[in-house]
RNA sequence: GGUUCCGUAGCUCAGCUGGAUAGAGCAACAGCCUUCUAAGCUGUGGGUCCUUGGUUCGAAUCCAAGCGGAAUCACCA
C-alpha cells in the first residue's frame, strides 16, 4: 500500500522538522482531481500551524521529503494548500499484470464459458459465492456467520415491484459481504399464516369450484392472489350493504359482515390444527411457492435456508412465556402478554392477546432465537422496507429485556419505498406493479433493442433468449441498485427500460466489446501480453482508466460494509465509461507497437474481469456478446 | 402532536468519515462510423446544493432552528 508508505513518511517529516508526532493513520491522502496533474493529494493545511509557514511552503518541503523517501513518488506540484503527487509509471503498471495475474486469464472471449480451471475461484468473489458453505472453516466468518433476510412474502398475492427492490438489494448485500471475506446464510422468512391467507382460503372455498393451477394454467401464486381479490370485492359488497341498511363506519361494517366472520372462524381453526382447513392451507400454500420459486429462480435469487411463520411463531411464544415466568413481561387482567419499554420512553407492546395467540413481534422474536440457536450468526441482517423501522427497534429492545445475548446483533437494513410516477403503489387501486410482468416487459424490451440493431443473426435461437433475458434482467436490477437504499426511489417504466446513458445494458455492452477485442486477438496473443512490461509509458486515457481499476478493492469494501449496492453500481458504470472513452481514443490490436498493443489488451483484460466481478456482486449477468 | 428518514440541474440520481472550479445520465441542441461492436464518443446550454444561523483556515458535507415531503407511533403483517 503505497498511501501507507506515504503516510508515514509524511508523519517521519512533520517530526523530523517540526519535533512533533503524528500518528500516520491521521493523515489522509486523496485522489487527485481529474483536471489536476497528479496521482495522490496531501491536504496540507492541518500541518501548516506546527510548520509555522504557508501552506505553500510547507507541501514544497514535504513534496521533497517524499520525493526522498518513497521510491514511486517520482515527482510533485504544489497548487495552493494541495501537495499533488505523480506516481511512477511502473507503480500503475506493476499493478497491472500483478492483478491480471491474480485474476487469471479470463477465458469469457469465446461462449464456452465454463472450462475454466479451478485455481481462480480464490480469488473471484462471485465464483466464491457459489462455493456454499464450508469455506473459512478455521476463521471466525465461519463460526460465525452472517445471516441477510430478505424477500419474506405473504404466501396469499404474488410478488410486486417492492418485493423486487427488496430481493436484489438481499441478494447483492449477501454477494458483497461474501467478497469481502464473510460466511453469508442467505434466509427468506415466509409468512405463510394469518388471516390474509384464510381470505385466499375462504374465497377459493366459496367460489373456486375447485379450481387448481393445473386446470387454470394458471401460475399458483396469481391463482391464490386471485382469490385473496374475490375476497375483497365480496366483502366490499356485503359491507356496502350493511352501512346503508346500518349506516355504520365502513371498519365496523367490514368487520361485522359474514365473510370476515368466516374467515376469523378459519383462523381459529387453522390454529386448533383443523384436519381439513390444514389441508387447504397446505395445498394453496403449495401453489404459492411453485409460484414464487419460478420467480425467484427467474429474477436469479436464491435461498440457503427457509424459514415459515407458522413454525416460528411457536418458539416466540415459548419465549414470551418464559419472559412472563422471568418478570421481564407482564400480563395484564385479561391474560394478554405485553412488553414494557417505559423506560425507552415507549408505550407498551402486545405480544400475546388474551386468547393467546401472537402477533408479528412473537413470531421475529422466534425467528430470532432459532437463528441464534442453528448458526450463532455475528449479525443478522434484516432487508426490510423503512415502514417497519419502528417495528424492528422494538423487537431488538425486546430482546435486550428478555437478555438475549444477540439482541445487539440485530441490524435492519431499511430500504426506502418504491414509487411510481403517479405515486405509490396501492394495492386497491390496482396500481400495483407485477414482478413476473415487470420482467417480461423488461425482457421483451431487449428483445425489440436488440433485434432492431441487428448484431446477433448468427445466434442459435437459445443463446438469443439467454441474450434477452440477460439484457432485460441488467436494465431491471442495475435501475434499481444504482440508488442508495436508504432512499425512495422513483420507478419510472420507461426510464427503467433505457439501455443507453447510466445503464445495465451500457456496461453490459462495454463488457462484450471488451470481449470481442480478446477474441480477435486469440489465446496465445494475450498470453504474451501478460508478461511484465517496465518501459511502458502510459497515456491518459489509459492511466485514468487504471486507476479507475485500481479502486475496485477499496470501493468493495466500502460497498460492504455500508451495505449499499448502489456503491458498487455507481463504480461500475465509471469503469465502463472509463474504458469507453480509451477505447475510443485509442486501438488496441491495430496499435503498431507491440508493447503498448500487448499493454493496452491486458488492461482490457482487467476491465473485463472488473466488470463482471463487481456485476456478478450486483446479482448482474454480463454478456460475451450483444 | 411525538419520533425517524429525506430535500443537489427541467427530470432521475452520484458526491456527504469537512478540502481545490459541485458531477453523471435523461431531455434539448451541435458534431464523430471505409478503422478492434455507434447499445459508443465529443461538445454547448442548464445550479440560491430547501432557508437562516453556528463551528472551521475551509461547509453540499458537521451542529441548531425553521420550511417542505415521506414513513411510523396496531390486539395488521
Amino acid at each position: 500500500m503505497i498511501e501507507k508508505k506515504i503516510a508515514i513518511a509524511v508523519a517521519e517529516t512533520v517530526a523530523e522538522v517540526c519535533g512533533q508526532t503524528v500518528d500516520h493513520r491521521d493523515i489522509i491522502l486523496q485522489k487527485t482531481r481529474k483536471d489536476v496533474e497528479g496521482d495522490l493529494t496531501l491536504v496540507v493545511f492541518p500541518f501548516v500551524k506546527a510548520f509555522r509557514q504557508s501552506p505553500e511552503q510547507v507541501a514544497g518541503i514535504l513534496g521533497k521529503a517524499l520525493l526522498e523517501k518513497v521510491d514511486d513518488v517520482e515527482h510533485y506540484t504544489v497548487v495552493k494548500g494541495f501537495l499533488n503527487l505523480i506516481l511512477a509509471d511502473r507503480y500503475w503498471s506493476g499493478f497491472l499484470y500483478n492483478a491480471v495475474d491474480q485474476s487469471a486469464v479470463e477465458k469469457e472471449t469465446t461462449q464456452h464459458q465454463d472450462r475454466d480451471s479451478g485455481h481462480r475461484q480464490e480469488r473471484d468473489p462471485a465464483q466464491h459465492q457459489e462455493t456454499g458453505p464450508g469455506k473459512h472453516q478455521d476463521h471466525d466468518p465461519a463460526r460465525h456467520p452472517v445471516i441477510v433476510e430478505y424477500s419474506s412474502p405473504n404466501t396469499n398475492k404474488p410478488l410486486h415491484l417492492g418485493h423486487v427492490r427488496n430481493n436484489l438489494l438481499g441478494y447483492s448485500v449477501a454477494c458483497l459481504l461474501e467478497a469481502a471475506g464473510k460466511k453469508v446464510i442467505r434466509a427468506n422468512l415466509v409468512n405463510d399464516r394469518g388471516i390474509h391467507i384464510c381470505k385466499s382460503m375462504l374465497a377459493w372455498l366459496k367460489y373456486g369450484k375447485g379450481v387448481t393451477p393445473e386446470t387454470s394454467g394458471k401460475k399458483g401464486d396469481k391463482l391464490v392472489g386471485d382469490f385473496y381479490v374475490k375476497f375483497e370485492s365480496e366483502l366490499r359488497k356485503q359491507a356496502g350493504e350493511i352501512m346503508e341498511g346500518k349506516g355504520v363506519s365502513e371498519e365496523e361494517a367490514r368487520n361485522g359482515a359474514p365473510l370476515m366472520q368466516e374467515a376469523r372462524d378459519l383462523l381459529r381453526r387453522w390454529e386448533q390444527r383443523d384436519p381439513g382447513v390444514v389441508e387447504v392451507w397446505k395445498k394453496m400454500n403449495g401453489w404459492v411457492y411453485e409460484g414464487f420459486d419460478a420467480t425467484y429462480k427467474r429474477m436469479g435469487v436464491r435461498f440457503d435456508k427457509m424459514y415459515y411463520e407458522s413454525d416460528t411463531y411457536l418458539t416466540g411464544r415459548e419465549i414470551v412465556l418464559e419472559g412472563l415466568r422471568d418478570g421481564a413481561l407482564y400480563q395484564r387482567e385479561d391474560g394478554s402478554v405485553w412488553a414494557d419499554l417505559g423506560r425507552y420512553k415507549m408505550d407498551g407492546k402486545l405480544l400475546l392477546r388474551a386468547d393467546g395467540t401472537s402477533v408479528y413481534m412473537t413470531q421475529d422474536i422466534g425467528t430470532a432465537q432459532l437463528r441464534y440457536e442453528e448458526f450463532a450468526p455475528g449479525q443478522m441482517i434484516y432487508v426490510v422496507g423503512n415502514e417497519q423501522d419502528h417495528h424492528f427497534k422494538v423487537l431488538k429492545l425486546i430482546l435486550q429485556l428478555l437478555g438475549k445475548p444477540y439482541a445487539d446483533n440485530i441490524h435492519h437494513l431499511s430500504y426506502g419505498m418504491v414509487e411510481l410516477p403517479d405515486g405509490r403503489m396501492k394495492s386497491r387501486e390496482g396500481t400495483v406493479v407485477d414482478a413476473d410482468d415487470l420482467m417480461d416487459e423488461m425482457v421483451a424490451t431487449a428483445r425489440r433493442t436488440t433485434e432492431e440493431l441487428g448484431k446477433t443473426h448468427d445466434f442459435s435461437e437459445e443463446d438469443k433468449e439467454a441474450l434477452y433475458h440477460t439484457i432485460g434482467m441488467g436494465a431491471l436490477k442495475y435501475f434499481i441498485l444504482r440508488v442508495d437504499p436508504r432512499k425512495n426511489m422513483l420507478f419510472n417504466p420507461e426510464e427503467s427500460i433505457d439501455i443507453n446513458g447510466n445503464t445495465g445494458p451500457f456496461i453490459q455492452y462495454s463488457y462484450a466489446r471488451i470481449c470481442s477485442v480478446l477474441r480477435k486477438a486469440g489465446e496465445p496473443r494475450l498470453q504474451e501480453a501478460f508478461r511484465m512490461d517496465e518501459s511502458i509509458r502510459m497515456n491518459k486515457k489509459e492511466k485514468q482508466l487504471l486507476k479507475t481499476l485500481y479502486d475496485y478493492d477499496q470501493v468493495l469494501a466500502e460497498a460492504a460494509s455500508e451495505m449499499s449496492p448502489a456503491k458498487m453500481a455507481n463504480y461500475m458504470y465509471e469503469v465502463a465509461r472509463e474504458f469507453n472513452q480509451f477505447y475510443h481514443d485509442h486501438s488496441i490490436l491495430n496499435e503498431p507497437d507491440r508493447s503498448t498493443s500487448n499493454f493496452r489488451l491486458s488492461l482490457s483484460q482487467l476491465t473485463a474481469h472488473v466488470i463482471k466481478t463487481g456485476m456478478a456482486l450486483l446479482g448482474i449477468e454480463v454478456p460475451v456478446r450483444m
